[in-house]
DNA sequence: TACTAAAACAGTAATAATTCCTATTATTAT
DNA sequence: ATAATAATAGGAATTATTACTGTTTTAGTA
């Protein structure tokens, strides 16, 4: 039986809180700031488990640490190479690319994840 | 100056003559085998060098370790949630998606990973 | 409100993947 | 052949994450 944890809740509330697609070193910090004693492998338990509910998205860029989204509306994401910021992009997610996945290659297909490389509004136009 | 390596022509042999986009692991075990004494610093190392020179492609499957493909024309992978297999998706690359990002969002975009999720051909039906 | 079962936690150890370091070896230009 | 330096082998270190264990918190029940 699912049992409610202050943790949890405190969580979901910063990464709600935030747009920023933070790690879980960094909801850590902000957890740490209002809740002294959280561990972070309470964090990275928490995150799994969201996660795997569907309450938030993971998003893995490629390099670093895995990235946390408290939006879980299916939508795509830039990852800024000059400051490794990770921001949205405001794009229609396309389901239709399963259905050509599926129709050119046979397999079944279940989802999928788009990210782009480039550089985020900051640092568009700078280097 | 660059210079030449006995290993590293010898990973990039065995990495264009397989289609099974291993990982670092995997290609150490074949070097090994003809070649025992190469480290596995090295296989990272020339990993690493000739994904950044565009010779051969890195693949991030978003659990476990980085995947490598000896094959360098943008294309798709679906990776099996069954059995952890990496294979290729016969689907056009589509470059416009850049663009349409672009568009929308008016970052700078220069590449996109676009990565499946479900069942292999092997895998496809069962479970 | 008190009692109990189990879910969740804190703190720490362990693991996996990767990178870094240093002395030695191999490659290339002369 | 020699010299300069790129690249290596082997191992240590780092980073991100997961696993373990004894304690605390939650929630159902009396």
């Amino acid at each position: 039986m699912q049992k409610r944890s202050r943790q949890r809740e405190l969580l979901l509330e910063i990464l709600c809180g935030t747009t920023c697609h933070p790690d879980a070193d960094w909801v850590f910090s902000k957890m740490r700031e209002k809740m002294p004693n959280v561990s972070l492998g309470t964090v990275y338990r928490n995150l799994a488990r969201l996660s795997e509910e569907g309450v938030i998205l993971k998003l893995d860029v490629g390099q670093g640490a895995d990235r946390f989204d408290g939006c879980n509306d299916p939508h795509y994401h830039l990852a800024c190479r000059c400051c490794g910021a990770v921001v949205d992009v405001p794009m229609a997610y396309t389901p239709a690319l399963n259905d050509t996945a599926k129709k050119e290659s046979g397999c079944e297909i279940e989802s999928h994840s788009l990210l782009f490389f480039g550089k985020c509004p900051s640092c568009t136009g700078i280097k």
